[in-house]
DNA sequence: ACCTGAACACCGTTCAAGT
DNA sequence: ACCTGAACACCGTTCAAGT
């Protein structure tokens, strides 16, 4: 029962990001617009422009955000498996898979347009290299522990995150085969593409 | 000097198709619009709607079109290397990557949106499947010359495109970090993506 | 069958005005 | 400093009308 009021007070940033992140799982990304934001957000269609230069920069922040759960979701994973080094690689692609799985129109939105004016959005850019050095951790205590062939760990992460990446992105394209997601599930194509590239 | 009022008569649709595919180049994804393409190909903004229901449609079609050739480009180099098995896999990606950086916004939308209805565009589903029966017979050659691991031509086949298709969506997308491109040109990032999943 | 032009609903953005 | 409401340009789509 409180929230109703409770926008105008303090917090109409975030207030909108969330609007922006539940539109976005219910219409998807071409029924996100402003001013559907604004009005869940129980504000005028115009009050975003006092917290955002324009459409991009709320998606760039919808997009920082979602970088930072993810950090969280992954980094919380590649902990658990801490001490099974054998089977922390696969857990943390899981999570990745996962994470866009579950949300598909925000992790599409994650990955697209935001970065077209580079510098504008270093929060967005922070959060990003947040989670390609947190890959690049977990790359290198793979590579200690046999998994992943050695080699400059920046590359290496380039490349697990390249196949987990291209997988995910041909999935939420549906441009994986019937045939293909007939045989196996999901979880046995993530574990079969990271196969390839670990070692034993 | 001709091709002025060539558009009345026959052809408009591939018109139109030509047109946004020009546009796309230009202005890029959200510079698309169906007021702009009917603009530039002489019609009305409604004249489209003889040719197409929506503007889903029109971009299915640049789409479609757009698979068309990159079976093309790629079943042309596949050839021109059909007796080099050492260079065959790593001159096909490049290929693919150079495609998508040719035209990076028409690339981005045959990977987005489009198969929201699937059923609904035969031609496109068609047209993606005869290139990935293309990427298939091609691993199919290569696992026959050593370069490729056995197993299921389909699913590693998925893991090439996976790994490519990947890298090129980090790359277009701006996800790679400055560090690792001033260490190694594109080509060179490729290659070693590649190296990760083939033999010797 | 193919195309035009008016019309409608919706959108991003700006700006003068209010608190 | 933050928000509202009117206004403007642009957009997707529909439809009656023309050829």
């Amino acid at each position: 029962m409180p929230k109703k009021k409770t926008y105008h007070h303090g917090d109409l940033k975030n207030a909108l990001i969330n609007a922006g992140v539940e539109i976005l799982a219910k219409d998807g990304v071409s029924g996100l617009s402003l001013r559907k934001v604004a009005l869940k957000a129980g504000v005028s269609h115009s009050a975003p422009y006092s917290h955002f230069v324009d459409k991009q920069a709320l998606i760039a922040a919808i997009s920082t955000e979602g970088f930072r759960q993810l950090y969280e979701r992954v980094s919380a994973v590649a902990d658990e498996y801490k001490t099974k080094p054998s089977r922390q690689m696969i857990e943390v692609a899981w999570a990745y898979v996962q994470f866009a799985l579950d949300d598909r129109d925000r992790f599409k939105v994650m990955f697209s347009d935001v970065l077209e004016k580079e510098k504008e959005y270093p929060e967005f850019i922070a959060e990003s290299q947040r989670n390609f050095q947190l890959l690049r951790m977990i790359v290198e205590a793979n590579q200690a522990s046999g998994k992943l062939r050695s080699g400059p760990s920046d590359l290496v992460a380039l490349s697990v995150w390249g196949i987990v990446h291209g997988f995910v992105m041909l999935l939420l394209e549906g441009q994986i085969s019937h045939t293909v997601l007939e045989k196996k599930s999901v979880r046995e194509l993530v574990e079969f593409q990271l196969k390839q590239i670990m070692l034993d």
